[in-house]
DNA sequence: GGATTATTGTCATAAAAAGAGACAATAATA
DNA sequence: TATTATTGTCTCTTTTTATGACAATAATCC
């Protein structure tokens, strides 16, 4: 495959990111297209020998989603045995004419290491690489069938990001700099997937001390103009 | 090393375990010292290529410290190009008179991941394996210095032990079957590492819901006897 | 055996947090 | 200027947590 050649990677290991991003609604997940395969999979990776997992993820997440600095954190590694059908990547291999001896490599038992990612979906144009026909944000409840156990790669990452997340985090990655406060609740109860409650939420939240507030945003709609907050 | 030969290893990825157990008042790690080494480390080994590894961890932890049935738990992959320097792992070799070229790939860089596991101090008695002088309970704030990044991983264990661990989790597997509650509450000042409540802590284990009560302890001394709980 | 002692289980009260609704302020529209 | 829906804040209620009090009690000490 263009761009694996030359390199030393680890064997056996490589990489997956749930790159998690929020449109105002719903929480979505990016997703790459295969070309000439019509498999679906997460952005993933390899590790080269002389590079460090945490950089071989974000550079893996640059160089398959034109994506740049963002806030990536590991949360699982599977270690099944056969969690991988290697028949898929014989599929992405023959349908690349990358079917060869020096990437036979590829064909073995792979452990991977689950990452998240938490990006703000309007300052960023993901670019699908050259291996992929496409790259889209997919509601994570309206998921496509993705290849290998991707399906519960998704499946995990929304678990530790609905247990583990601090509000700060959460807001922080997933929405614009200034943000109202409705913003701010909405992508809480995309990622908790559960209603809140208004007032007790906005108490909550200014109780925390972790916001500050600007202007007032002027949205041009009949009503009361809602308060702009950052981050402390 | 004896135990290591004719087996296929995933090559450069190892596992490393934080073994707590809780002597009634101390949280505790369990610690191999190597032999002609003076080379304090984590038990830990590698996968092999037909093996999950939840399974490699598993046997791993049985094999070197004779612990068979504990509650295991990754909870991190360490992958920093120069996490674990090889010398380390070429003293040890060398002490085993097993320094030799079929042994040359222990010597490469090394990911690894880690898990934890609780055990109930008093039930077990770990046995070193051979590669071991001795195998031993360390306070967690008495550790002695260990080889590589061996300190590192204990403190992101107990991090990750202190942030997401549930109530039922810590006391199923660090006490007997039945205990009292002031034990139970000693466990969870020794994991928190801070004073809690008698009142607050009881009231809050009992309203959860996890805990049945049994006959009451006589412990010979002059006090009110305690219930003993289990959980349920 | 009766007084003593320290610990345990539970209750009482106070303080803090969350639930649920009311309401006035207000930005744009008609 | 009246209308409309949203926002920020306040109130009252309910629930949870904090803190202290207290009686019950198992063994010890005279």
């Amino acid at each position: 495959m263009k761009g694996l050649e030359n390199k030393n990677f680890i064997p056996n290991l490589s990489f997956d990111c749930v790159i998690f991003g929020f449109n105002g609604k719903l929480l979505k997940i990016l997703i790459l297209e295969y070309q000439n395969t019509g498999l679906y999979a997460l952005p993933g990776g390899f590790v080269e020998t002389n590079q460090s997992l945490d950089d071989a993820v974000k550079q893996g997440v640059k160089d398959r989603t034109g994506l740049d600095n963002v806030f990536l954190d590991q949360f699982y590694i599977f270690g099944e045995v056969d969690r991988a059908d290697p028949a898929y990547m014989k599929r992405l291999l023959v349908a690349n004419n990358d079917d060869t001896e020096e990437n036979s490599w590829m064909l073995e038992r792979f452990l991977t290491v689950g990452y998240y990612a938490l990006i703000n979906y309007e300052e960023v144009t993901p670019e699908p690489d050259h291996y992929s026909d496409s790259i889209g944000w997919y509601s994570v409840d309206e998921l496509p069938q993705l290849m290998m156990d991707h399906n519960k790669i998704v499946e995990k990452a929304l678990q530790v990001l609905r247990n583990n997340l601090s509000e700060k985090l959460i807001g922080m990655n997933l929405l614009p700099q200034k943000f109202t406060m409705k913003q701010l609740q909405m992508v809480f109860e995309a990622v908790l997937d559960q209603k809140l409650r208004r007032t007790t939420f906005q108490r909550k939240m200014l109780s925390l001390d972790i916001l500050e507030r600007h202007e007032k945003l002027f949205q041009g709609k009949a009503h009361k103009a809602p308060y702009l907050y950052s981050f402390k």
